[in-house]
DNA sequence: TCACAATAATTGTCAAAGCAATTTAATGAT
DNA sequence: ATCATTAAATTGCTTTGACAATTATTGTGA
């Protein structure tokens, strides 16, 4: 009966939930206030801009933006819309889309990523010092490597 | 130019938002399969069984289940439907609306419950040891009492 | 090579949640 | 006492995103 460190060990999942409610609730209520770029449309630049040559298969941006590709389909609609990204056909599969960020994308994505790492600076980051952010880091890699682990059943012996 | 330390800083916040969305959509996937019960309902139910008489006004719960007042008056609607909450006017403010957990909430609540808590062992916990766990809370601790402080600018020198 | 399965993306339809406006009740000011 | 302000909850409307079905293309087995 190690209740006690089981009840640590739930009380750290429900402190992992209420600060993710917490710090995303700020984030968005200032980009609400401030009028800035939602915050999906934030990180679908950000994973464009990052990427070789600015573009990504829907597909892949899906996966990195953690959408369903549904949603990604309609938010790259209204993203393409405002001029901030342009669908591109896939030359060498002719299903395929590539999504590519535009110049006008680049600038605001430019523009926001001040007010943006300021925000996360402001509610998040700010309450830790060097030796708090690598014991999260440490800790959150080992979920998420486990996590990705779990999903993907591949046999890894079968490659080249 | 620390530039090195400020990519850390940025990288746990990420790893921060990818764990949250990896982990969360595991539960709510399981929660739906094995429940049939998504995990806002477990959610509202788990926050009014624990509060005294099952029963919370509408503007609590709302901010403990971190939703908006519209939101938790539609999800209250949805719960009430199915017979897991009902709806008791307040006495003593006649705007008021406690929502309470039927018999047959409480019956849902806890026969979800052993799953619920096996699925964050299952995507959380497991890979967590005793030092990870207390490390974890020591660090969200420090973001949860700084926002909690940044958003409760009271005097408390006002009370007794 | 021709049917048939698998894959990339999109579309139809629906559910969930937010903001702004509304209703009803309580509180405060004059 | 009356009227304006504030508060609790709801409703109208809209946005967002998910699932299932669809379309177009690619790969595969007989």
């Amino acid at each position: 009966m190690t209740t006690a460190s089981d009840d640590q060990r739930l009380a750290s999942w429900r402190a992992f939930l209420l600060t993710y409610a917490s710090v995303m609730r700020e984030l968005e209520r200032e980009m609400q206030d401030e009028q800035s770029l939602p915050l999906t449309w934030y990180d679908i630049l950000a994973h464009l801009d990052s990427a070789p040559r600015g573009a990504l298969r829907m597909q892949e941006l899906a996966e990195s933006a953690l959408l369903s590709r549904s949603g990604l389909t309609r938010l790259v609609d209204r993203m393409e819309q405002a001029g901030l990204v342009e669908r591109h056909p896939c030359e060498e599969d002719r299903r395929g889309t590539y999504a590519v960020i535009t110049n006008h994308g680049e600038t605001t994505l430019f523009d926001a990523m001040p007010g943006h790492i300021n925000g996360i600076e402001e509610h998040f980051l700010r309450y830790l010092d060097l030796f708090d952010v690598q014991a999260l880091l440490r800790v959150l890699s080992k979920v998420l490597d486990g996590e990705r682990a779990a999903n993907e059943p591949q046999e890894e012996l079968i490659e080249g």
